[in-house]
RNA sequence: GCGGUCGUAGCUCAAUUGGAUAGAGCAACAGGCUACGAACUUGUAGGUUGGGGGUUCGAGUCCCUCCGACCGCGCCA
């Protein structure tokens, strides 16, 4: 295909799909009438079978009384017949056990390649389609650090944050502190031992106390402002100002273990500000409106059986406390009126709730397939061969800090989307530690900073070309045709993971993108002697390295031009 | 006991939501730099997708049933 026709006929794609589907529709309508028939494509497994693949011919054997492989070979010729000038958009169409199998021409591809060059970090994004979406994930008790749960829950929700923001919603990103209730208390208690042992270390530390010893500098710091002030008060006096204290200074950390990873929050909600501001009211007010709360033995109930729950719910206890699943109920109250989607990333020990979250959505009358639960499965960290031990309540906590100490950012977080959150994780520390090449970021960032480093021995006349103005034809080689046709996926992936809530596509994109040009590398010299072939490859390079950014972009992983 | 999630190569995980001969990485073995970064690449080997049954042109995917693992089931948070 020559450059002008490109110019004047900039198929890509999906255009190029939606001829064929209109020409298979027309052939089908003449053919056999009565039948009504969808063409949808799909990306064959093995490449051999070429770009798209159409199972029309399936759907059509029962009514056309004949095998889909003869009914393919029909649809085929007809369109052949009455599409001539199909044969400038394929170089093949080949009807094949049942399908149809398509390759599109090299220029097609090239067409991808130009629209990448001219669109840059714009390529692929869906406009905005003013839909809403509430999403939480991360949230731990404010009563320790961060751990390795929350990094994997921070890293799959950040990176799903981008791909929904990238695929047209407003995303609104959030965190909730729980505390409110006893464990604040047992917070305060354990900081207030912490701070006793200050000045006798034989001091006892509470049976049920947060062990580890992270509440020490907070103990320390406490003593250096207040000095002796509370050793001989009444717990009615200090324990309000220790939890008070240790929360404001835990949640203080958290949110600099999560910035530090790079996730930023629209709002950090705290439970008790929701109890105190009395907007706690709100959600049960709203359960009762709608008559779905009743009163027994002095409680306040919500009739979750009628929902799809085992049991009913108590909301106001005897005594006039609410309950933790009174909160509950007003925050995603808040959550469904401020989202047209409501999305939660919980740790595993969560998963009972799902059900419960979709019954309250129903009771308030919101959609529930607009509710959606992601549980971010369980981590097994290990060293070597060796099982590290996270029992929180024996206090021998690894954190996520730690964790970013030893192997950094962009590995931790490149490992935690790896796989799909609903799989279990394992995690091995020494590996990373080694940065061995079993760690699959070097392999994405290596394919970066290998383009940069090509992109800087060209010639910068070569570069101005390939990047304004470029002749693709020249790139024709398999390797090629096989990395443009990656490079084209991007915006289908994106998709891809926004409606599947799928993020750990993003990592596998990454890493199939970088597959495709060491290859490429491999096999063509970009540098070539010949000018048109340099120049074509220098621009595919150019797309290959903003496409490369891109995906790690979205996954919070950086993308360095030497490593 | 009730309910939820899951079970795929020796290990860690995929599989475009029902498509063709189930794919990658690591580990193992055998190859590839006088040129742009070998942190790369080519090939070989590795499987009854936990077992069995069913639905249909077609099942890792949907239904039933066993086996096994983890987890939830409080007027705790």
């Amino acid at each position: 295909m020559s450059r002008t026709t490109i110019e004047l006929e900039p198929a890509l794609p999906e255009g190029v799909l939606q001829i064929f589907a209109t020409a298979v529709e027309d052939a089908v309508a003449q053919r056999y009438p009565d039948a009504a028939v969808k063409v949808g494509f799909e990306a064959p497994r093995r490449p051999e079978f070429g770009d798209f693949a159409t199972n029309v011919a399936f759907s059509l054997a029962k009514v056309a009384k004949r095998s889909p492989q003869d009914v393919a070979a029909q649809i085929v010729a007809d369109v052949r017949s009455r599409a001539p000038h199909l044969d400038t958009l394929f170089s093949s169409i080949e009807p094949t056990s049942g399908f149809i199998n398509l390759r599109l021409a090299p220029g097609i591809w090239q067409n991808v390649v130009a629209k990448i060059l001219r669109e840059g970090a714009r390529f692929g994004e869906f406009p905005r389609n003013g839909k809403r979406i509430s999403l939480e994930f991360g949230s731990a008790n404010p009563t320790g650090p961060l751990v390795v749960v929350q990094g994997r829950s921070m890293s799959l929700g950040d990176a799903l944050a981008h791909a929904l923001r990238f695929s047209g919603y407003d995303v609104f990103v959030e965190w909730i502190i729980n505390d409110a209730g006893g464990q604040l208390d047992t917070l305060g208690r354990s900081l207030y031992a912490r701070y006793r042992q200050i000045y006798d270390p034989t001091f006892p530390f509470p049976e049920d106390g947060y062990p580890g010893d992270y509440l020490r500098p907070i103990a320390r710091d406490l003593s250096e402002r207040d000095d002796e002030k509370w050793v001989d008060s009444e717990e009615a006096a200090w324990l309000p100002y220790f939890a008070t204290f240790g929360r404001d200074r835990l949640v203080e950390e958290q949110r600099a273990t999560a910035e530090r990873f790079g996730v930023r929050y629209d709002l950090w909600q705290s439970e008790r500000e929701l109890h105190e501001s009395g907007k706690i009211r709100e959600g049960i007010d709203r359960l009762r409106e709608l008559g779905h709360t009743y009163e027994d033995d002095g409680a306040l109930f919500f009739r979750a059986t009628e929902f799809g729950d085992d049991k009913d719910r108590v909301l106001i206890r005897r005594d006039g406390r609410p309950t933790y699943f009174a909160m509950d109920v007003t925050y995603h109250y808040q959550k469904m009126l401020r989202g047209d989607r409501v999305i939660d990333i919980l740790g595993p020990d969560h998963h009972g709730y799902i059900g419960r979250l979709k019954g309250l959505a129903r009771a308030l009358a919101y959609d529930p397939e607009a509710v959606h639960v992601l549980i971010a499965q369980q981590i097994t960290l290990m060293r070597g061969s060796e099982q590290v031990s996270m029992s929180k309540r024996a206090g021998d906590i690894v954190t996520l800090d730690e964790i970013v100490d030893e192997v950094g950012v962009d590995a931790a977080r490149f490992f935690f989307i790896l796989p799909s959150a609903e799989s279990p994780l394992t995690f091995d520390l020494k590996l990373a530690v080694e940065q061995s090449n079993e760690n699959p970021v070097y392999y994405v960032q290596y394919g970066h900073a290998r383009i940069a480093s090509v992109l800087k021995n060209a010639a910068a006349a070569d570069i101005a070309t390939a990047q304004q103005n470029p002749d693709l034809s020249p790139l024709s080689h398999a390797a090629e045709l096989a990395l443009m046709r990656r490079l084209a996926e991007f915006p289908e992936m994106v998709r891809g993971v926004a409606e599947h809530l799928a993020p750990h596509r993003i990592a596998r994109y990454a890493r199939d993108v970088a597959a495709d040009f060491h290859q490429f590398y491999t096999e063509c010299r970009i540098l070539s002697d010949d000018a048109a072939t340099r120049v074509a490859r220098l621009a595919l390079c150019l797309a290959t390295k903003s496409i490369l950014a891109r995906a790690l972009g979205l996954a919070g992983v950086s993308a360095p031009d030497s490593m």
